[in-house]
RNA sequence: CGGGGAUUGGCGCAGUUGGCUAGCGCGCGCGGUUUGGGACCGCGAGGUCGAAGGUUCGAGUCCUUUAUCCCCGACCA
């Protein structure tokens, strides 16, 4: 991509309305457009990060056979009513509309019944299971508050899962494979460090759930955590009783602030139960089908990313989710800077090429706020020297790196 | 939803006790000089001051209502 075409401006200073630093840097480079209180739409590169965070997530579900598919945003009333959640008393979170004839609509905050309902046309029979199925939806929510920039909108994508099994054996074999599977994920994008999975409130079916939880100052939960044994506890689960199951004590437990990026829970057979997603055993028995529910805030996690990783010049990405790896900068030799953006380009390697008409200054200030992994200076210095400049991001000094050799540094 | 703060060209801001054609920086356009960490000079375009109503000879400044944004809290299968 060539910065001079990119429609998208950055901007020198920070924008008024927002504290929360993922939410400035992202505006100011150009990664989001703010609409409203917690609603952004995504510009080419921030809709780059996007894509290829969930990619990689898309290939760790394929990976322990999540089909992937797309629910819709519109919902039935009906459907809902099946289980009493389309009660503004108990999802305080719905945002409605109407059909012109009058019919209501929801609009959807979550898919768990949808797919539920769908899943009726095409579960039948224990040969029909274990089945897994995911989409990345984007989920509607009417937030009291909305907050923190991209971590906590009103419309926000999520990657959400959801398995089927016959039993609670055949669910918890699924269930730990998807923990090691999110495990990989928060590792590719580089948060392994400082993500737990830590022991959340379970609900009726199961002691506990797990949530994915990020330690990050701009989270809004916290946990106490462990790093020796890597157990961590969600604060609303911090009895004595339950530290004691997990067998760990109270002073071994460090307070942190974290934000939830993933969230894997265990609906056992109830809600199957009442929506009439029944199978027939091999001794021709009607049983319920048991549901597990795993999810991922897609775009909360590009904002953690943000957030945990940039540093006072601006944003730093991971090379797995960047919009390029490389940002290569001209000044004053647009030929042989030209010449290496399409080698580069045809050598597979994604370029953001500083092409404008601008000072130096300025194009190493955008560099490090748009915040590609690579940075490639190309001068009248440099060439004289049959070579080019090289800073990675988080580094302070550049180094000439000679210019046959770049490609294979990149 | 409770509490606090804010709203003035694209962005960031200043506007005294109400008083003249509403300013400044950045950005933008044109011309020129510059050219390795957001250059400089000159000229220029662009706002009726969140919205509605009111007080007044006169309102960005005062009053009422309202919308939106941010923060703290509550909430967050």
């Amino acid at each position: 991509m060539r910065l001079s075409q990119l429609f998208t401006k950055t901007s020198k200073t920070v924008p008024a309305d927002e504290t929360a630093r993922n939410a400035q840097l992202l505006i100011q480079a150009g990664y989001v457009y703010k609409v409203m209180a917690g609603v952004y739409a995504y510009t080419p590169l921030g809709l780059s990060v996007l894509e290829n965070i969930k990619q990689i997530v898309r290939e760790e579900m394929n990976a322990i056979g999540g089909q992937e598919l797309i629910m819709t945003s519109l919902q039935r009333q009906e459907t809902w009513e099946t289980t009493g959640r389309w009660d503004d008393e108990t999802v305080d979170v719905w945002f409605k509309t109407k059909l012109q004839d009058g019919t209501e609509l929801g609009l959807a905050w979550s898919h768990e019944e949808i797919i539920v309902e769908m899943m009726k046309q095409h579960i039948h029979s224990y040969r029909d299971m274990p089945v897994q199925v995911y989409q990345f939806q984007t989920k509607l929510r009417n937030e009291l508050r909305a907050k923190s920039g991209i971590m906590r909108g009103r419309e926000f994508v999520m990657k959400d899962m959801y398995s089927f099994n016959v039993d609670a054996e055949q669910h918890e074999i699924f269930y730990n494979r998807s923990i090691e599977a999110y495990k990989k994920v928060y590792e590719r994008l580089g948060l392994d460090d400082d993500t737990y999975v830590t022991f959340a409130a379970g609900g009726a079916f199961t002691e506990f759930s797990h949530e994915f939880q990020t330690i990050c100052e701009a989270g809004e939960d916290f946990i106490y955590v462990n790093r020796e044994k890597g157990v961590a506890v969600n604060e609303e689960v911090m009895t004595d009783e339950n530290l004691a199951k997990l067998g760990v004590t109270r002073d071994e437990l460090t307070k942190v602030k974290s934000a939830e990026v993933g969230n894997i829970f265990n609906f056992g057979t109830e809600k199957c139960e009442t929506m009439g997603l029944f199978f027939t055993d091999e001794s021709g028995k009607q049983i319920p089908v048991h549901l597990g529910s795993y999810g991922i805030g897609v775009t909360r996690l590009m904002g953690v990313i943000a957030e945990k990783m940039a540093d006072d010049r601006g944003l730093v990405w991971p090379a797995a989710i960047a919009p390029a790896r490389v940002h290569l900068i001209s000044i004053g030799e647009d030929d042989e800077a030209t010449k290496l953006y399409d080698a580069l380009t045809q050598a597979g390697i994604s370029v953001i090429y500083d092409d404008r008409d601008v000072r130096a200054g300025q194009k190493f200030a955008d560099a490090d706020l748009l915040g590609m992994p690579h940075r490639v200076v190309i001068s009248k210095k440099t060439l004289e020297q049959n070579s080019v400049e090289y800073k990675a991001r988080t580094q302070s000094d550049s180094e000439l790196i000679a210019l046959d050799k770049i490609k294979d540094l990149v």
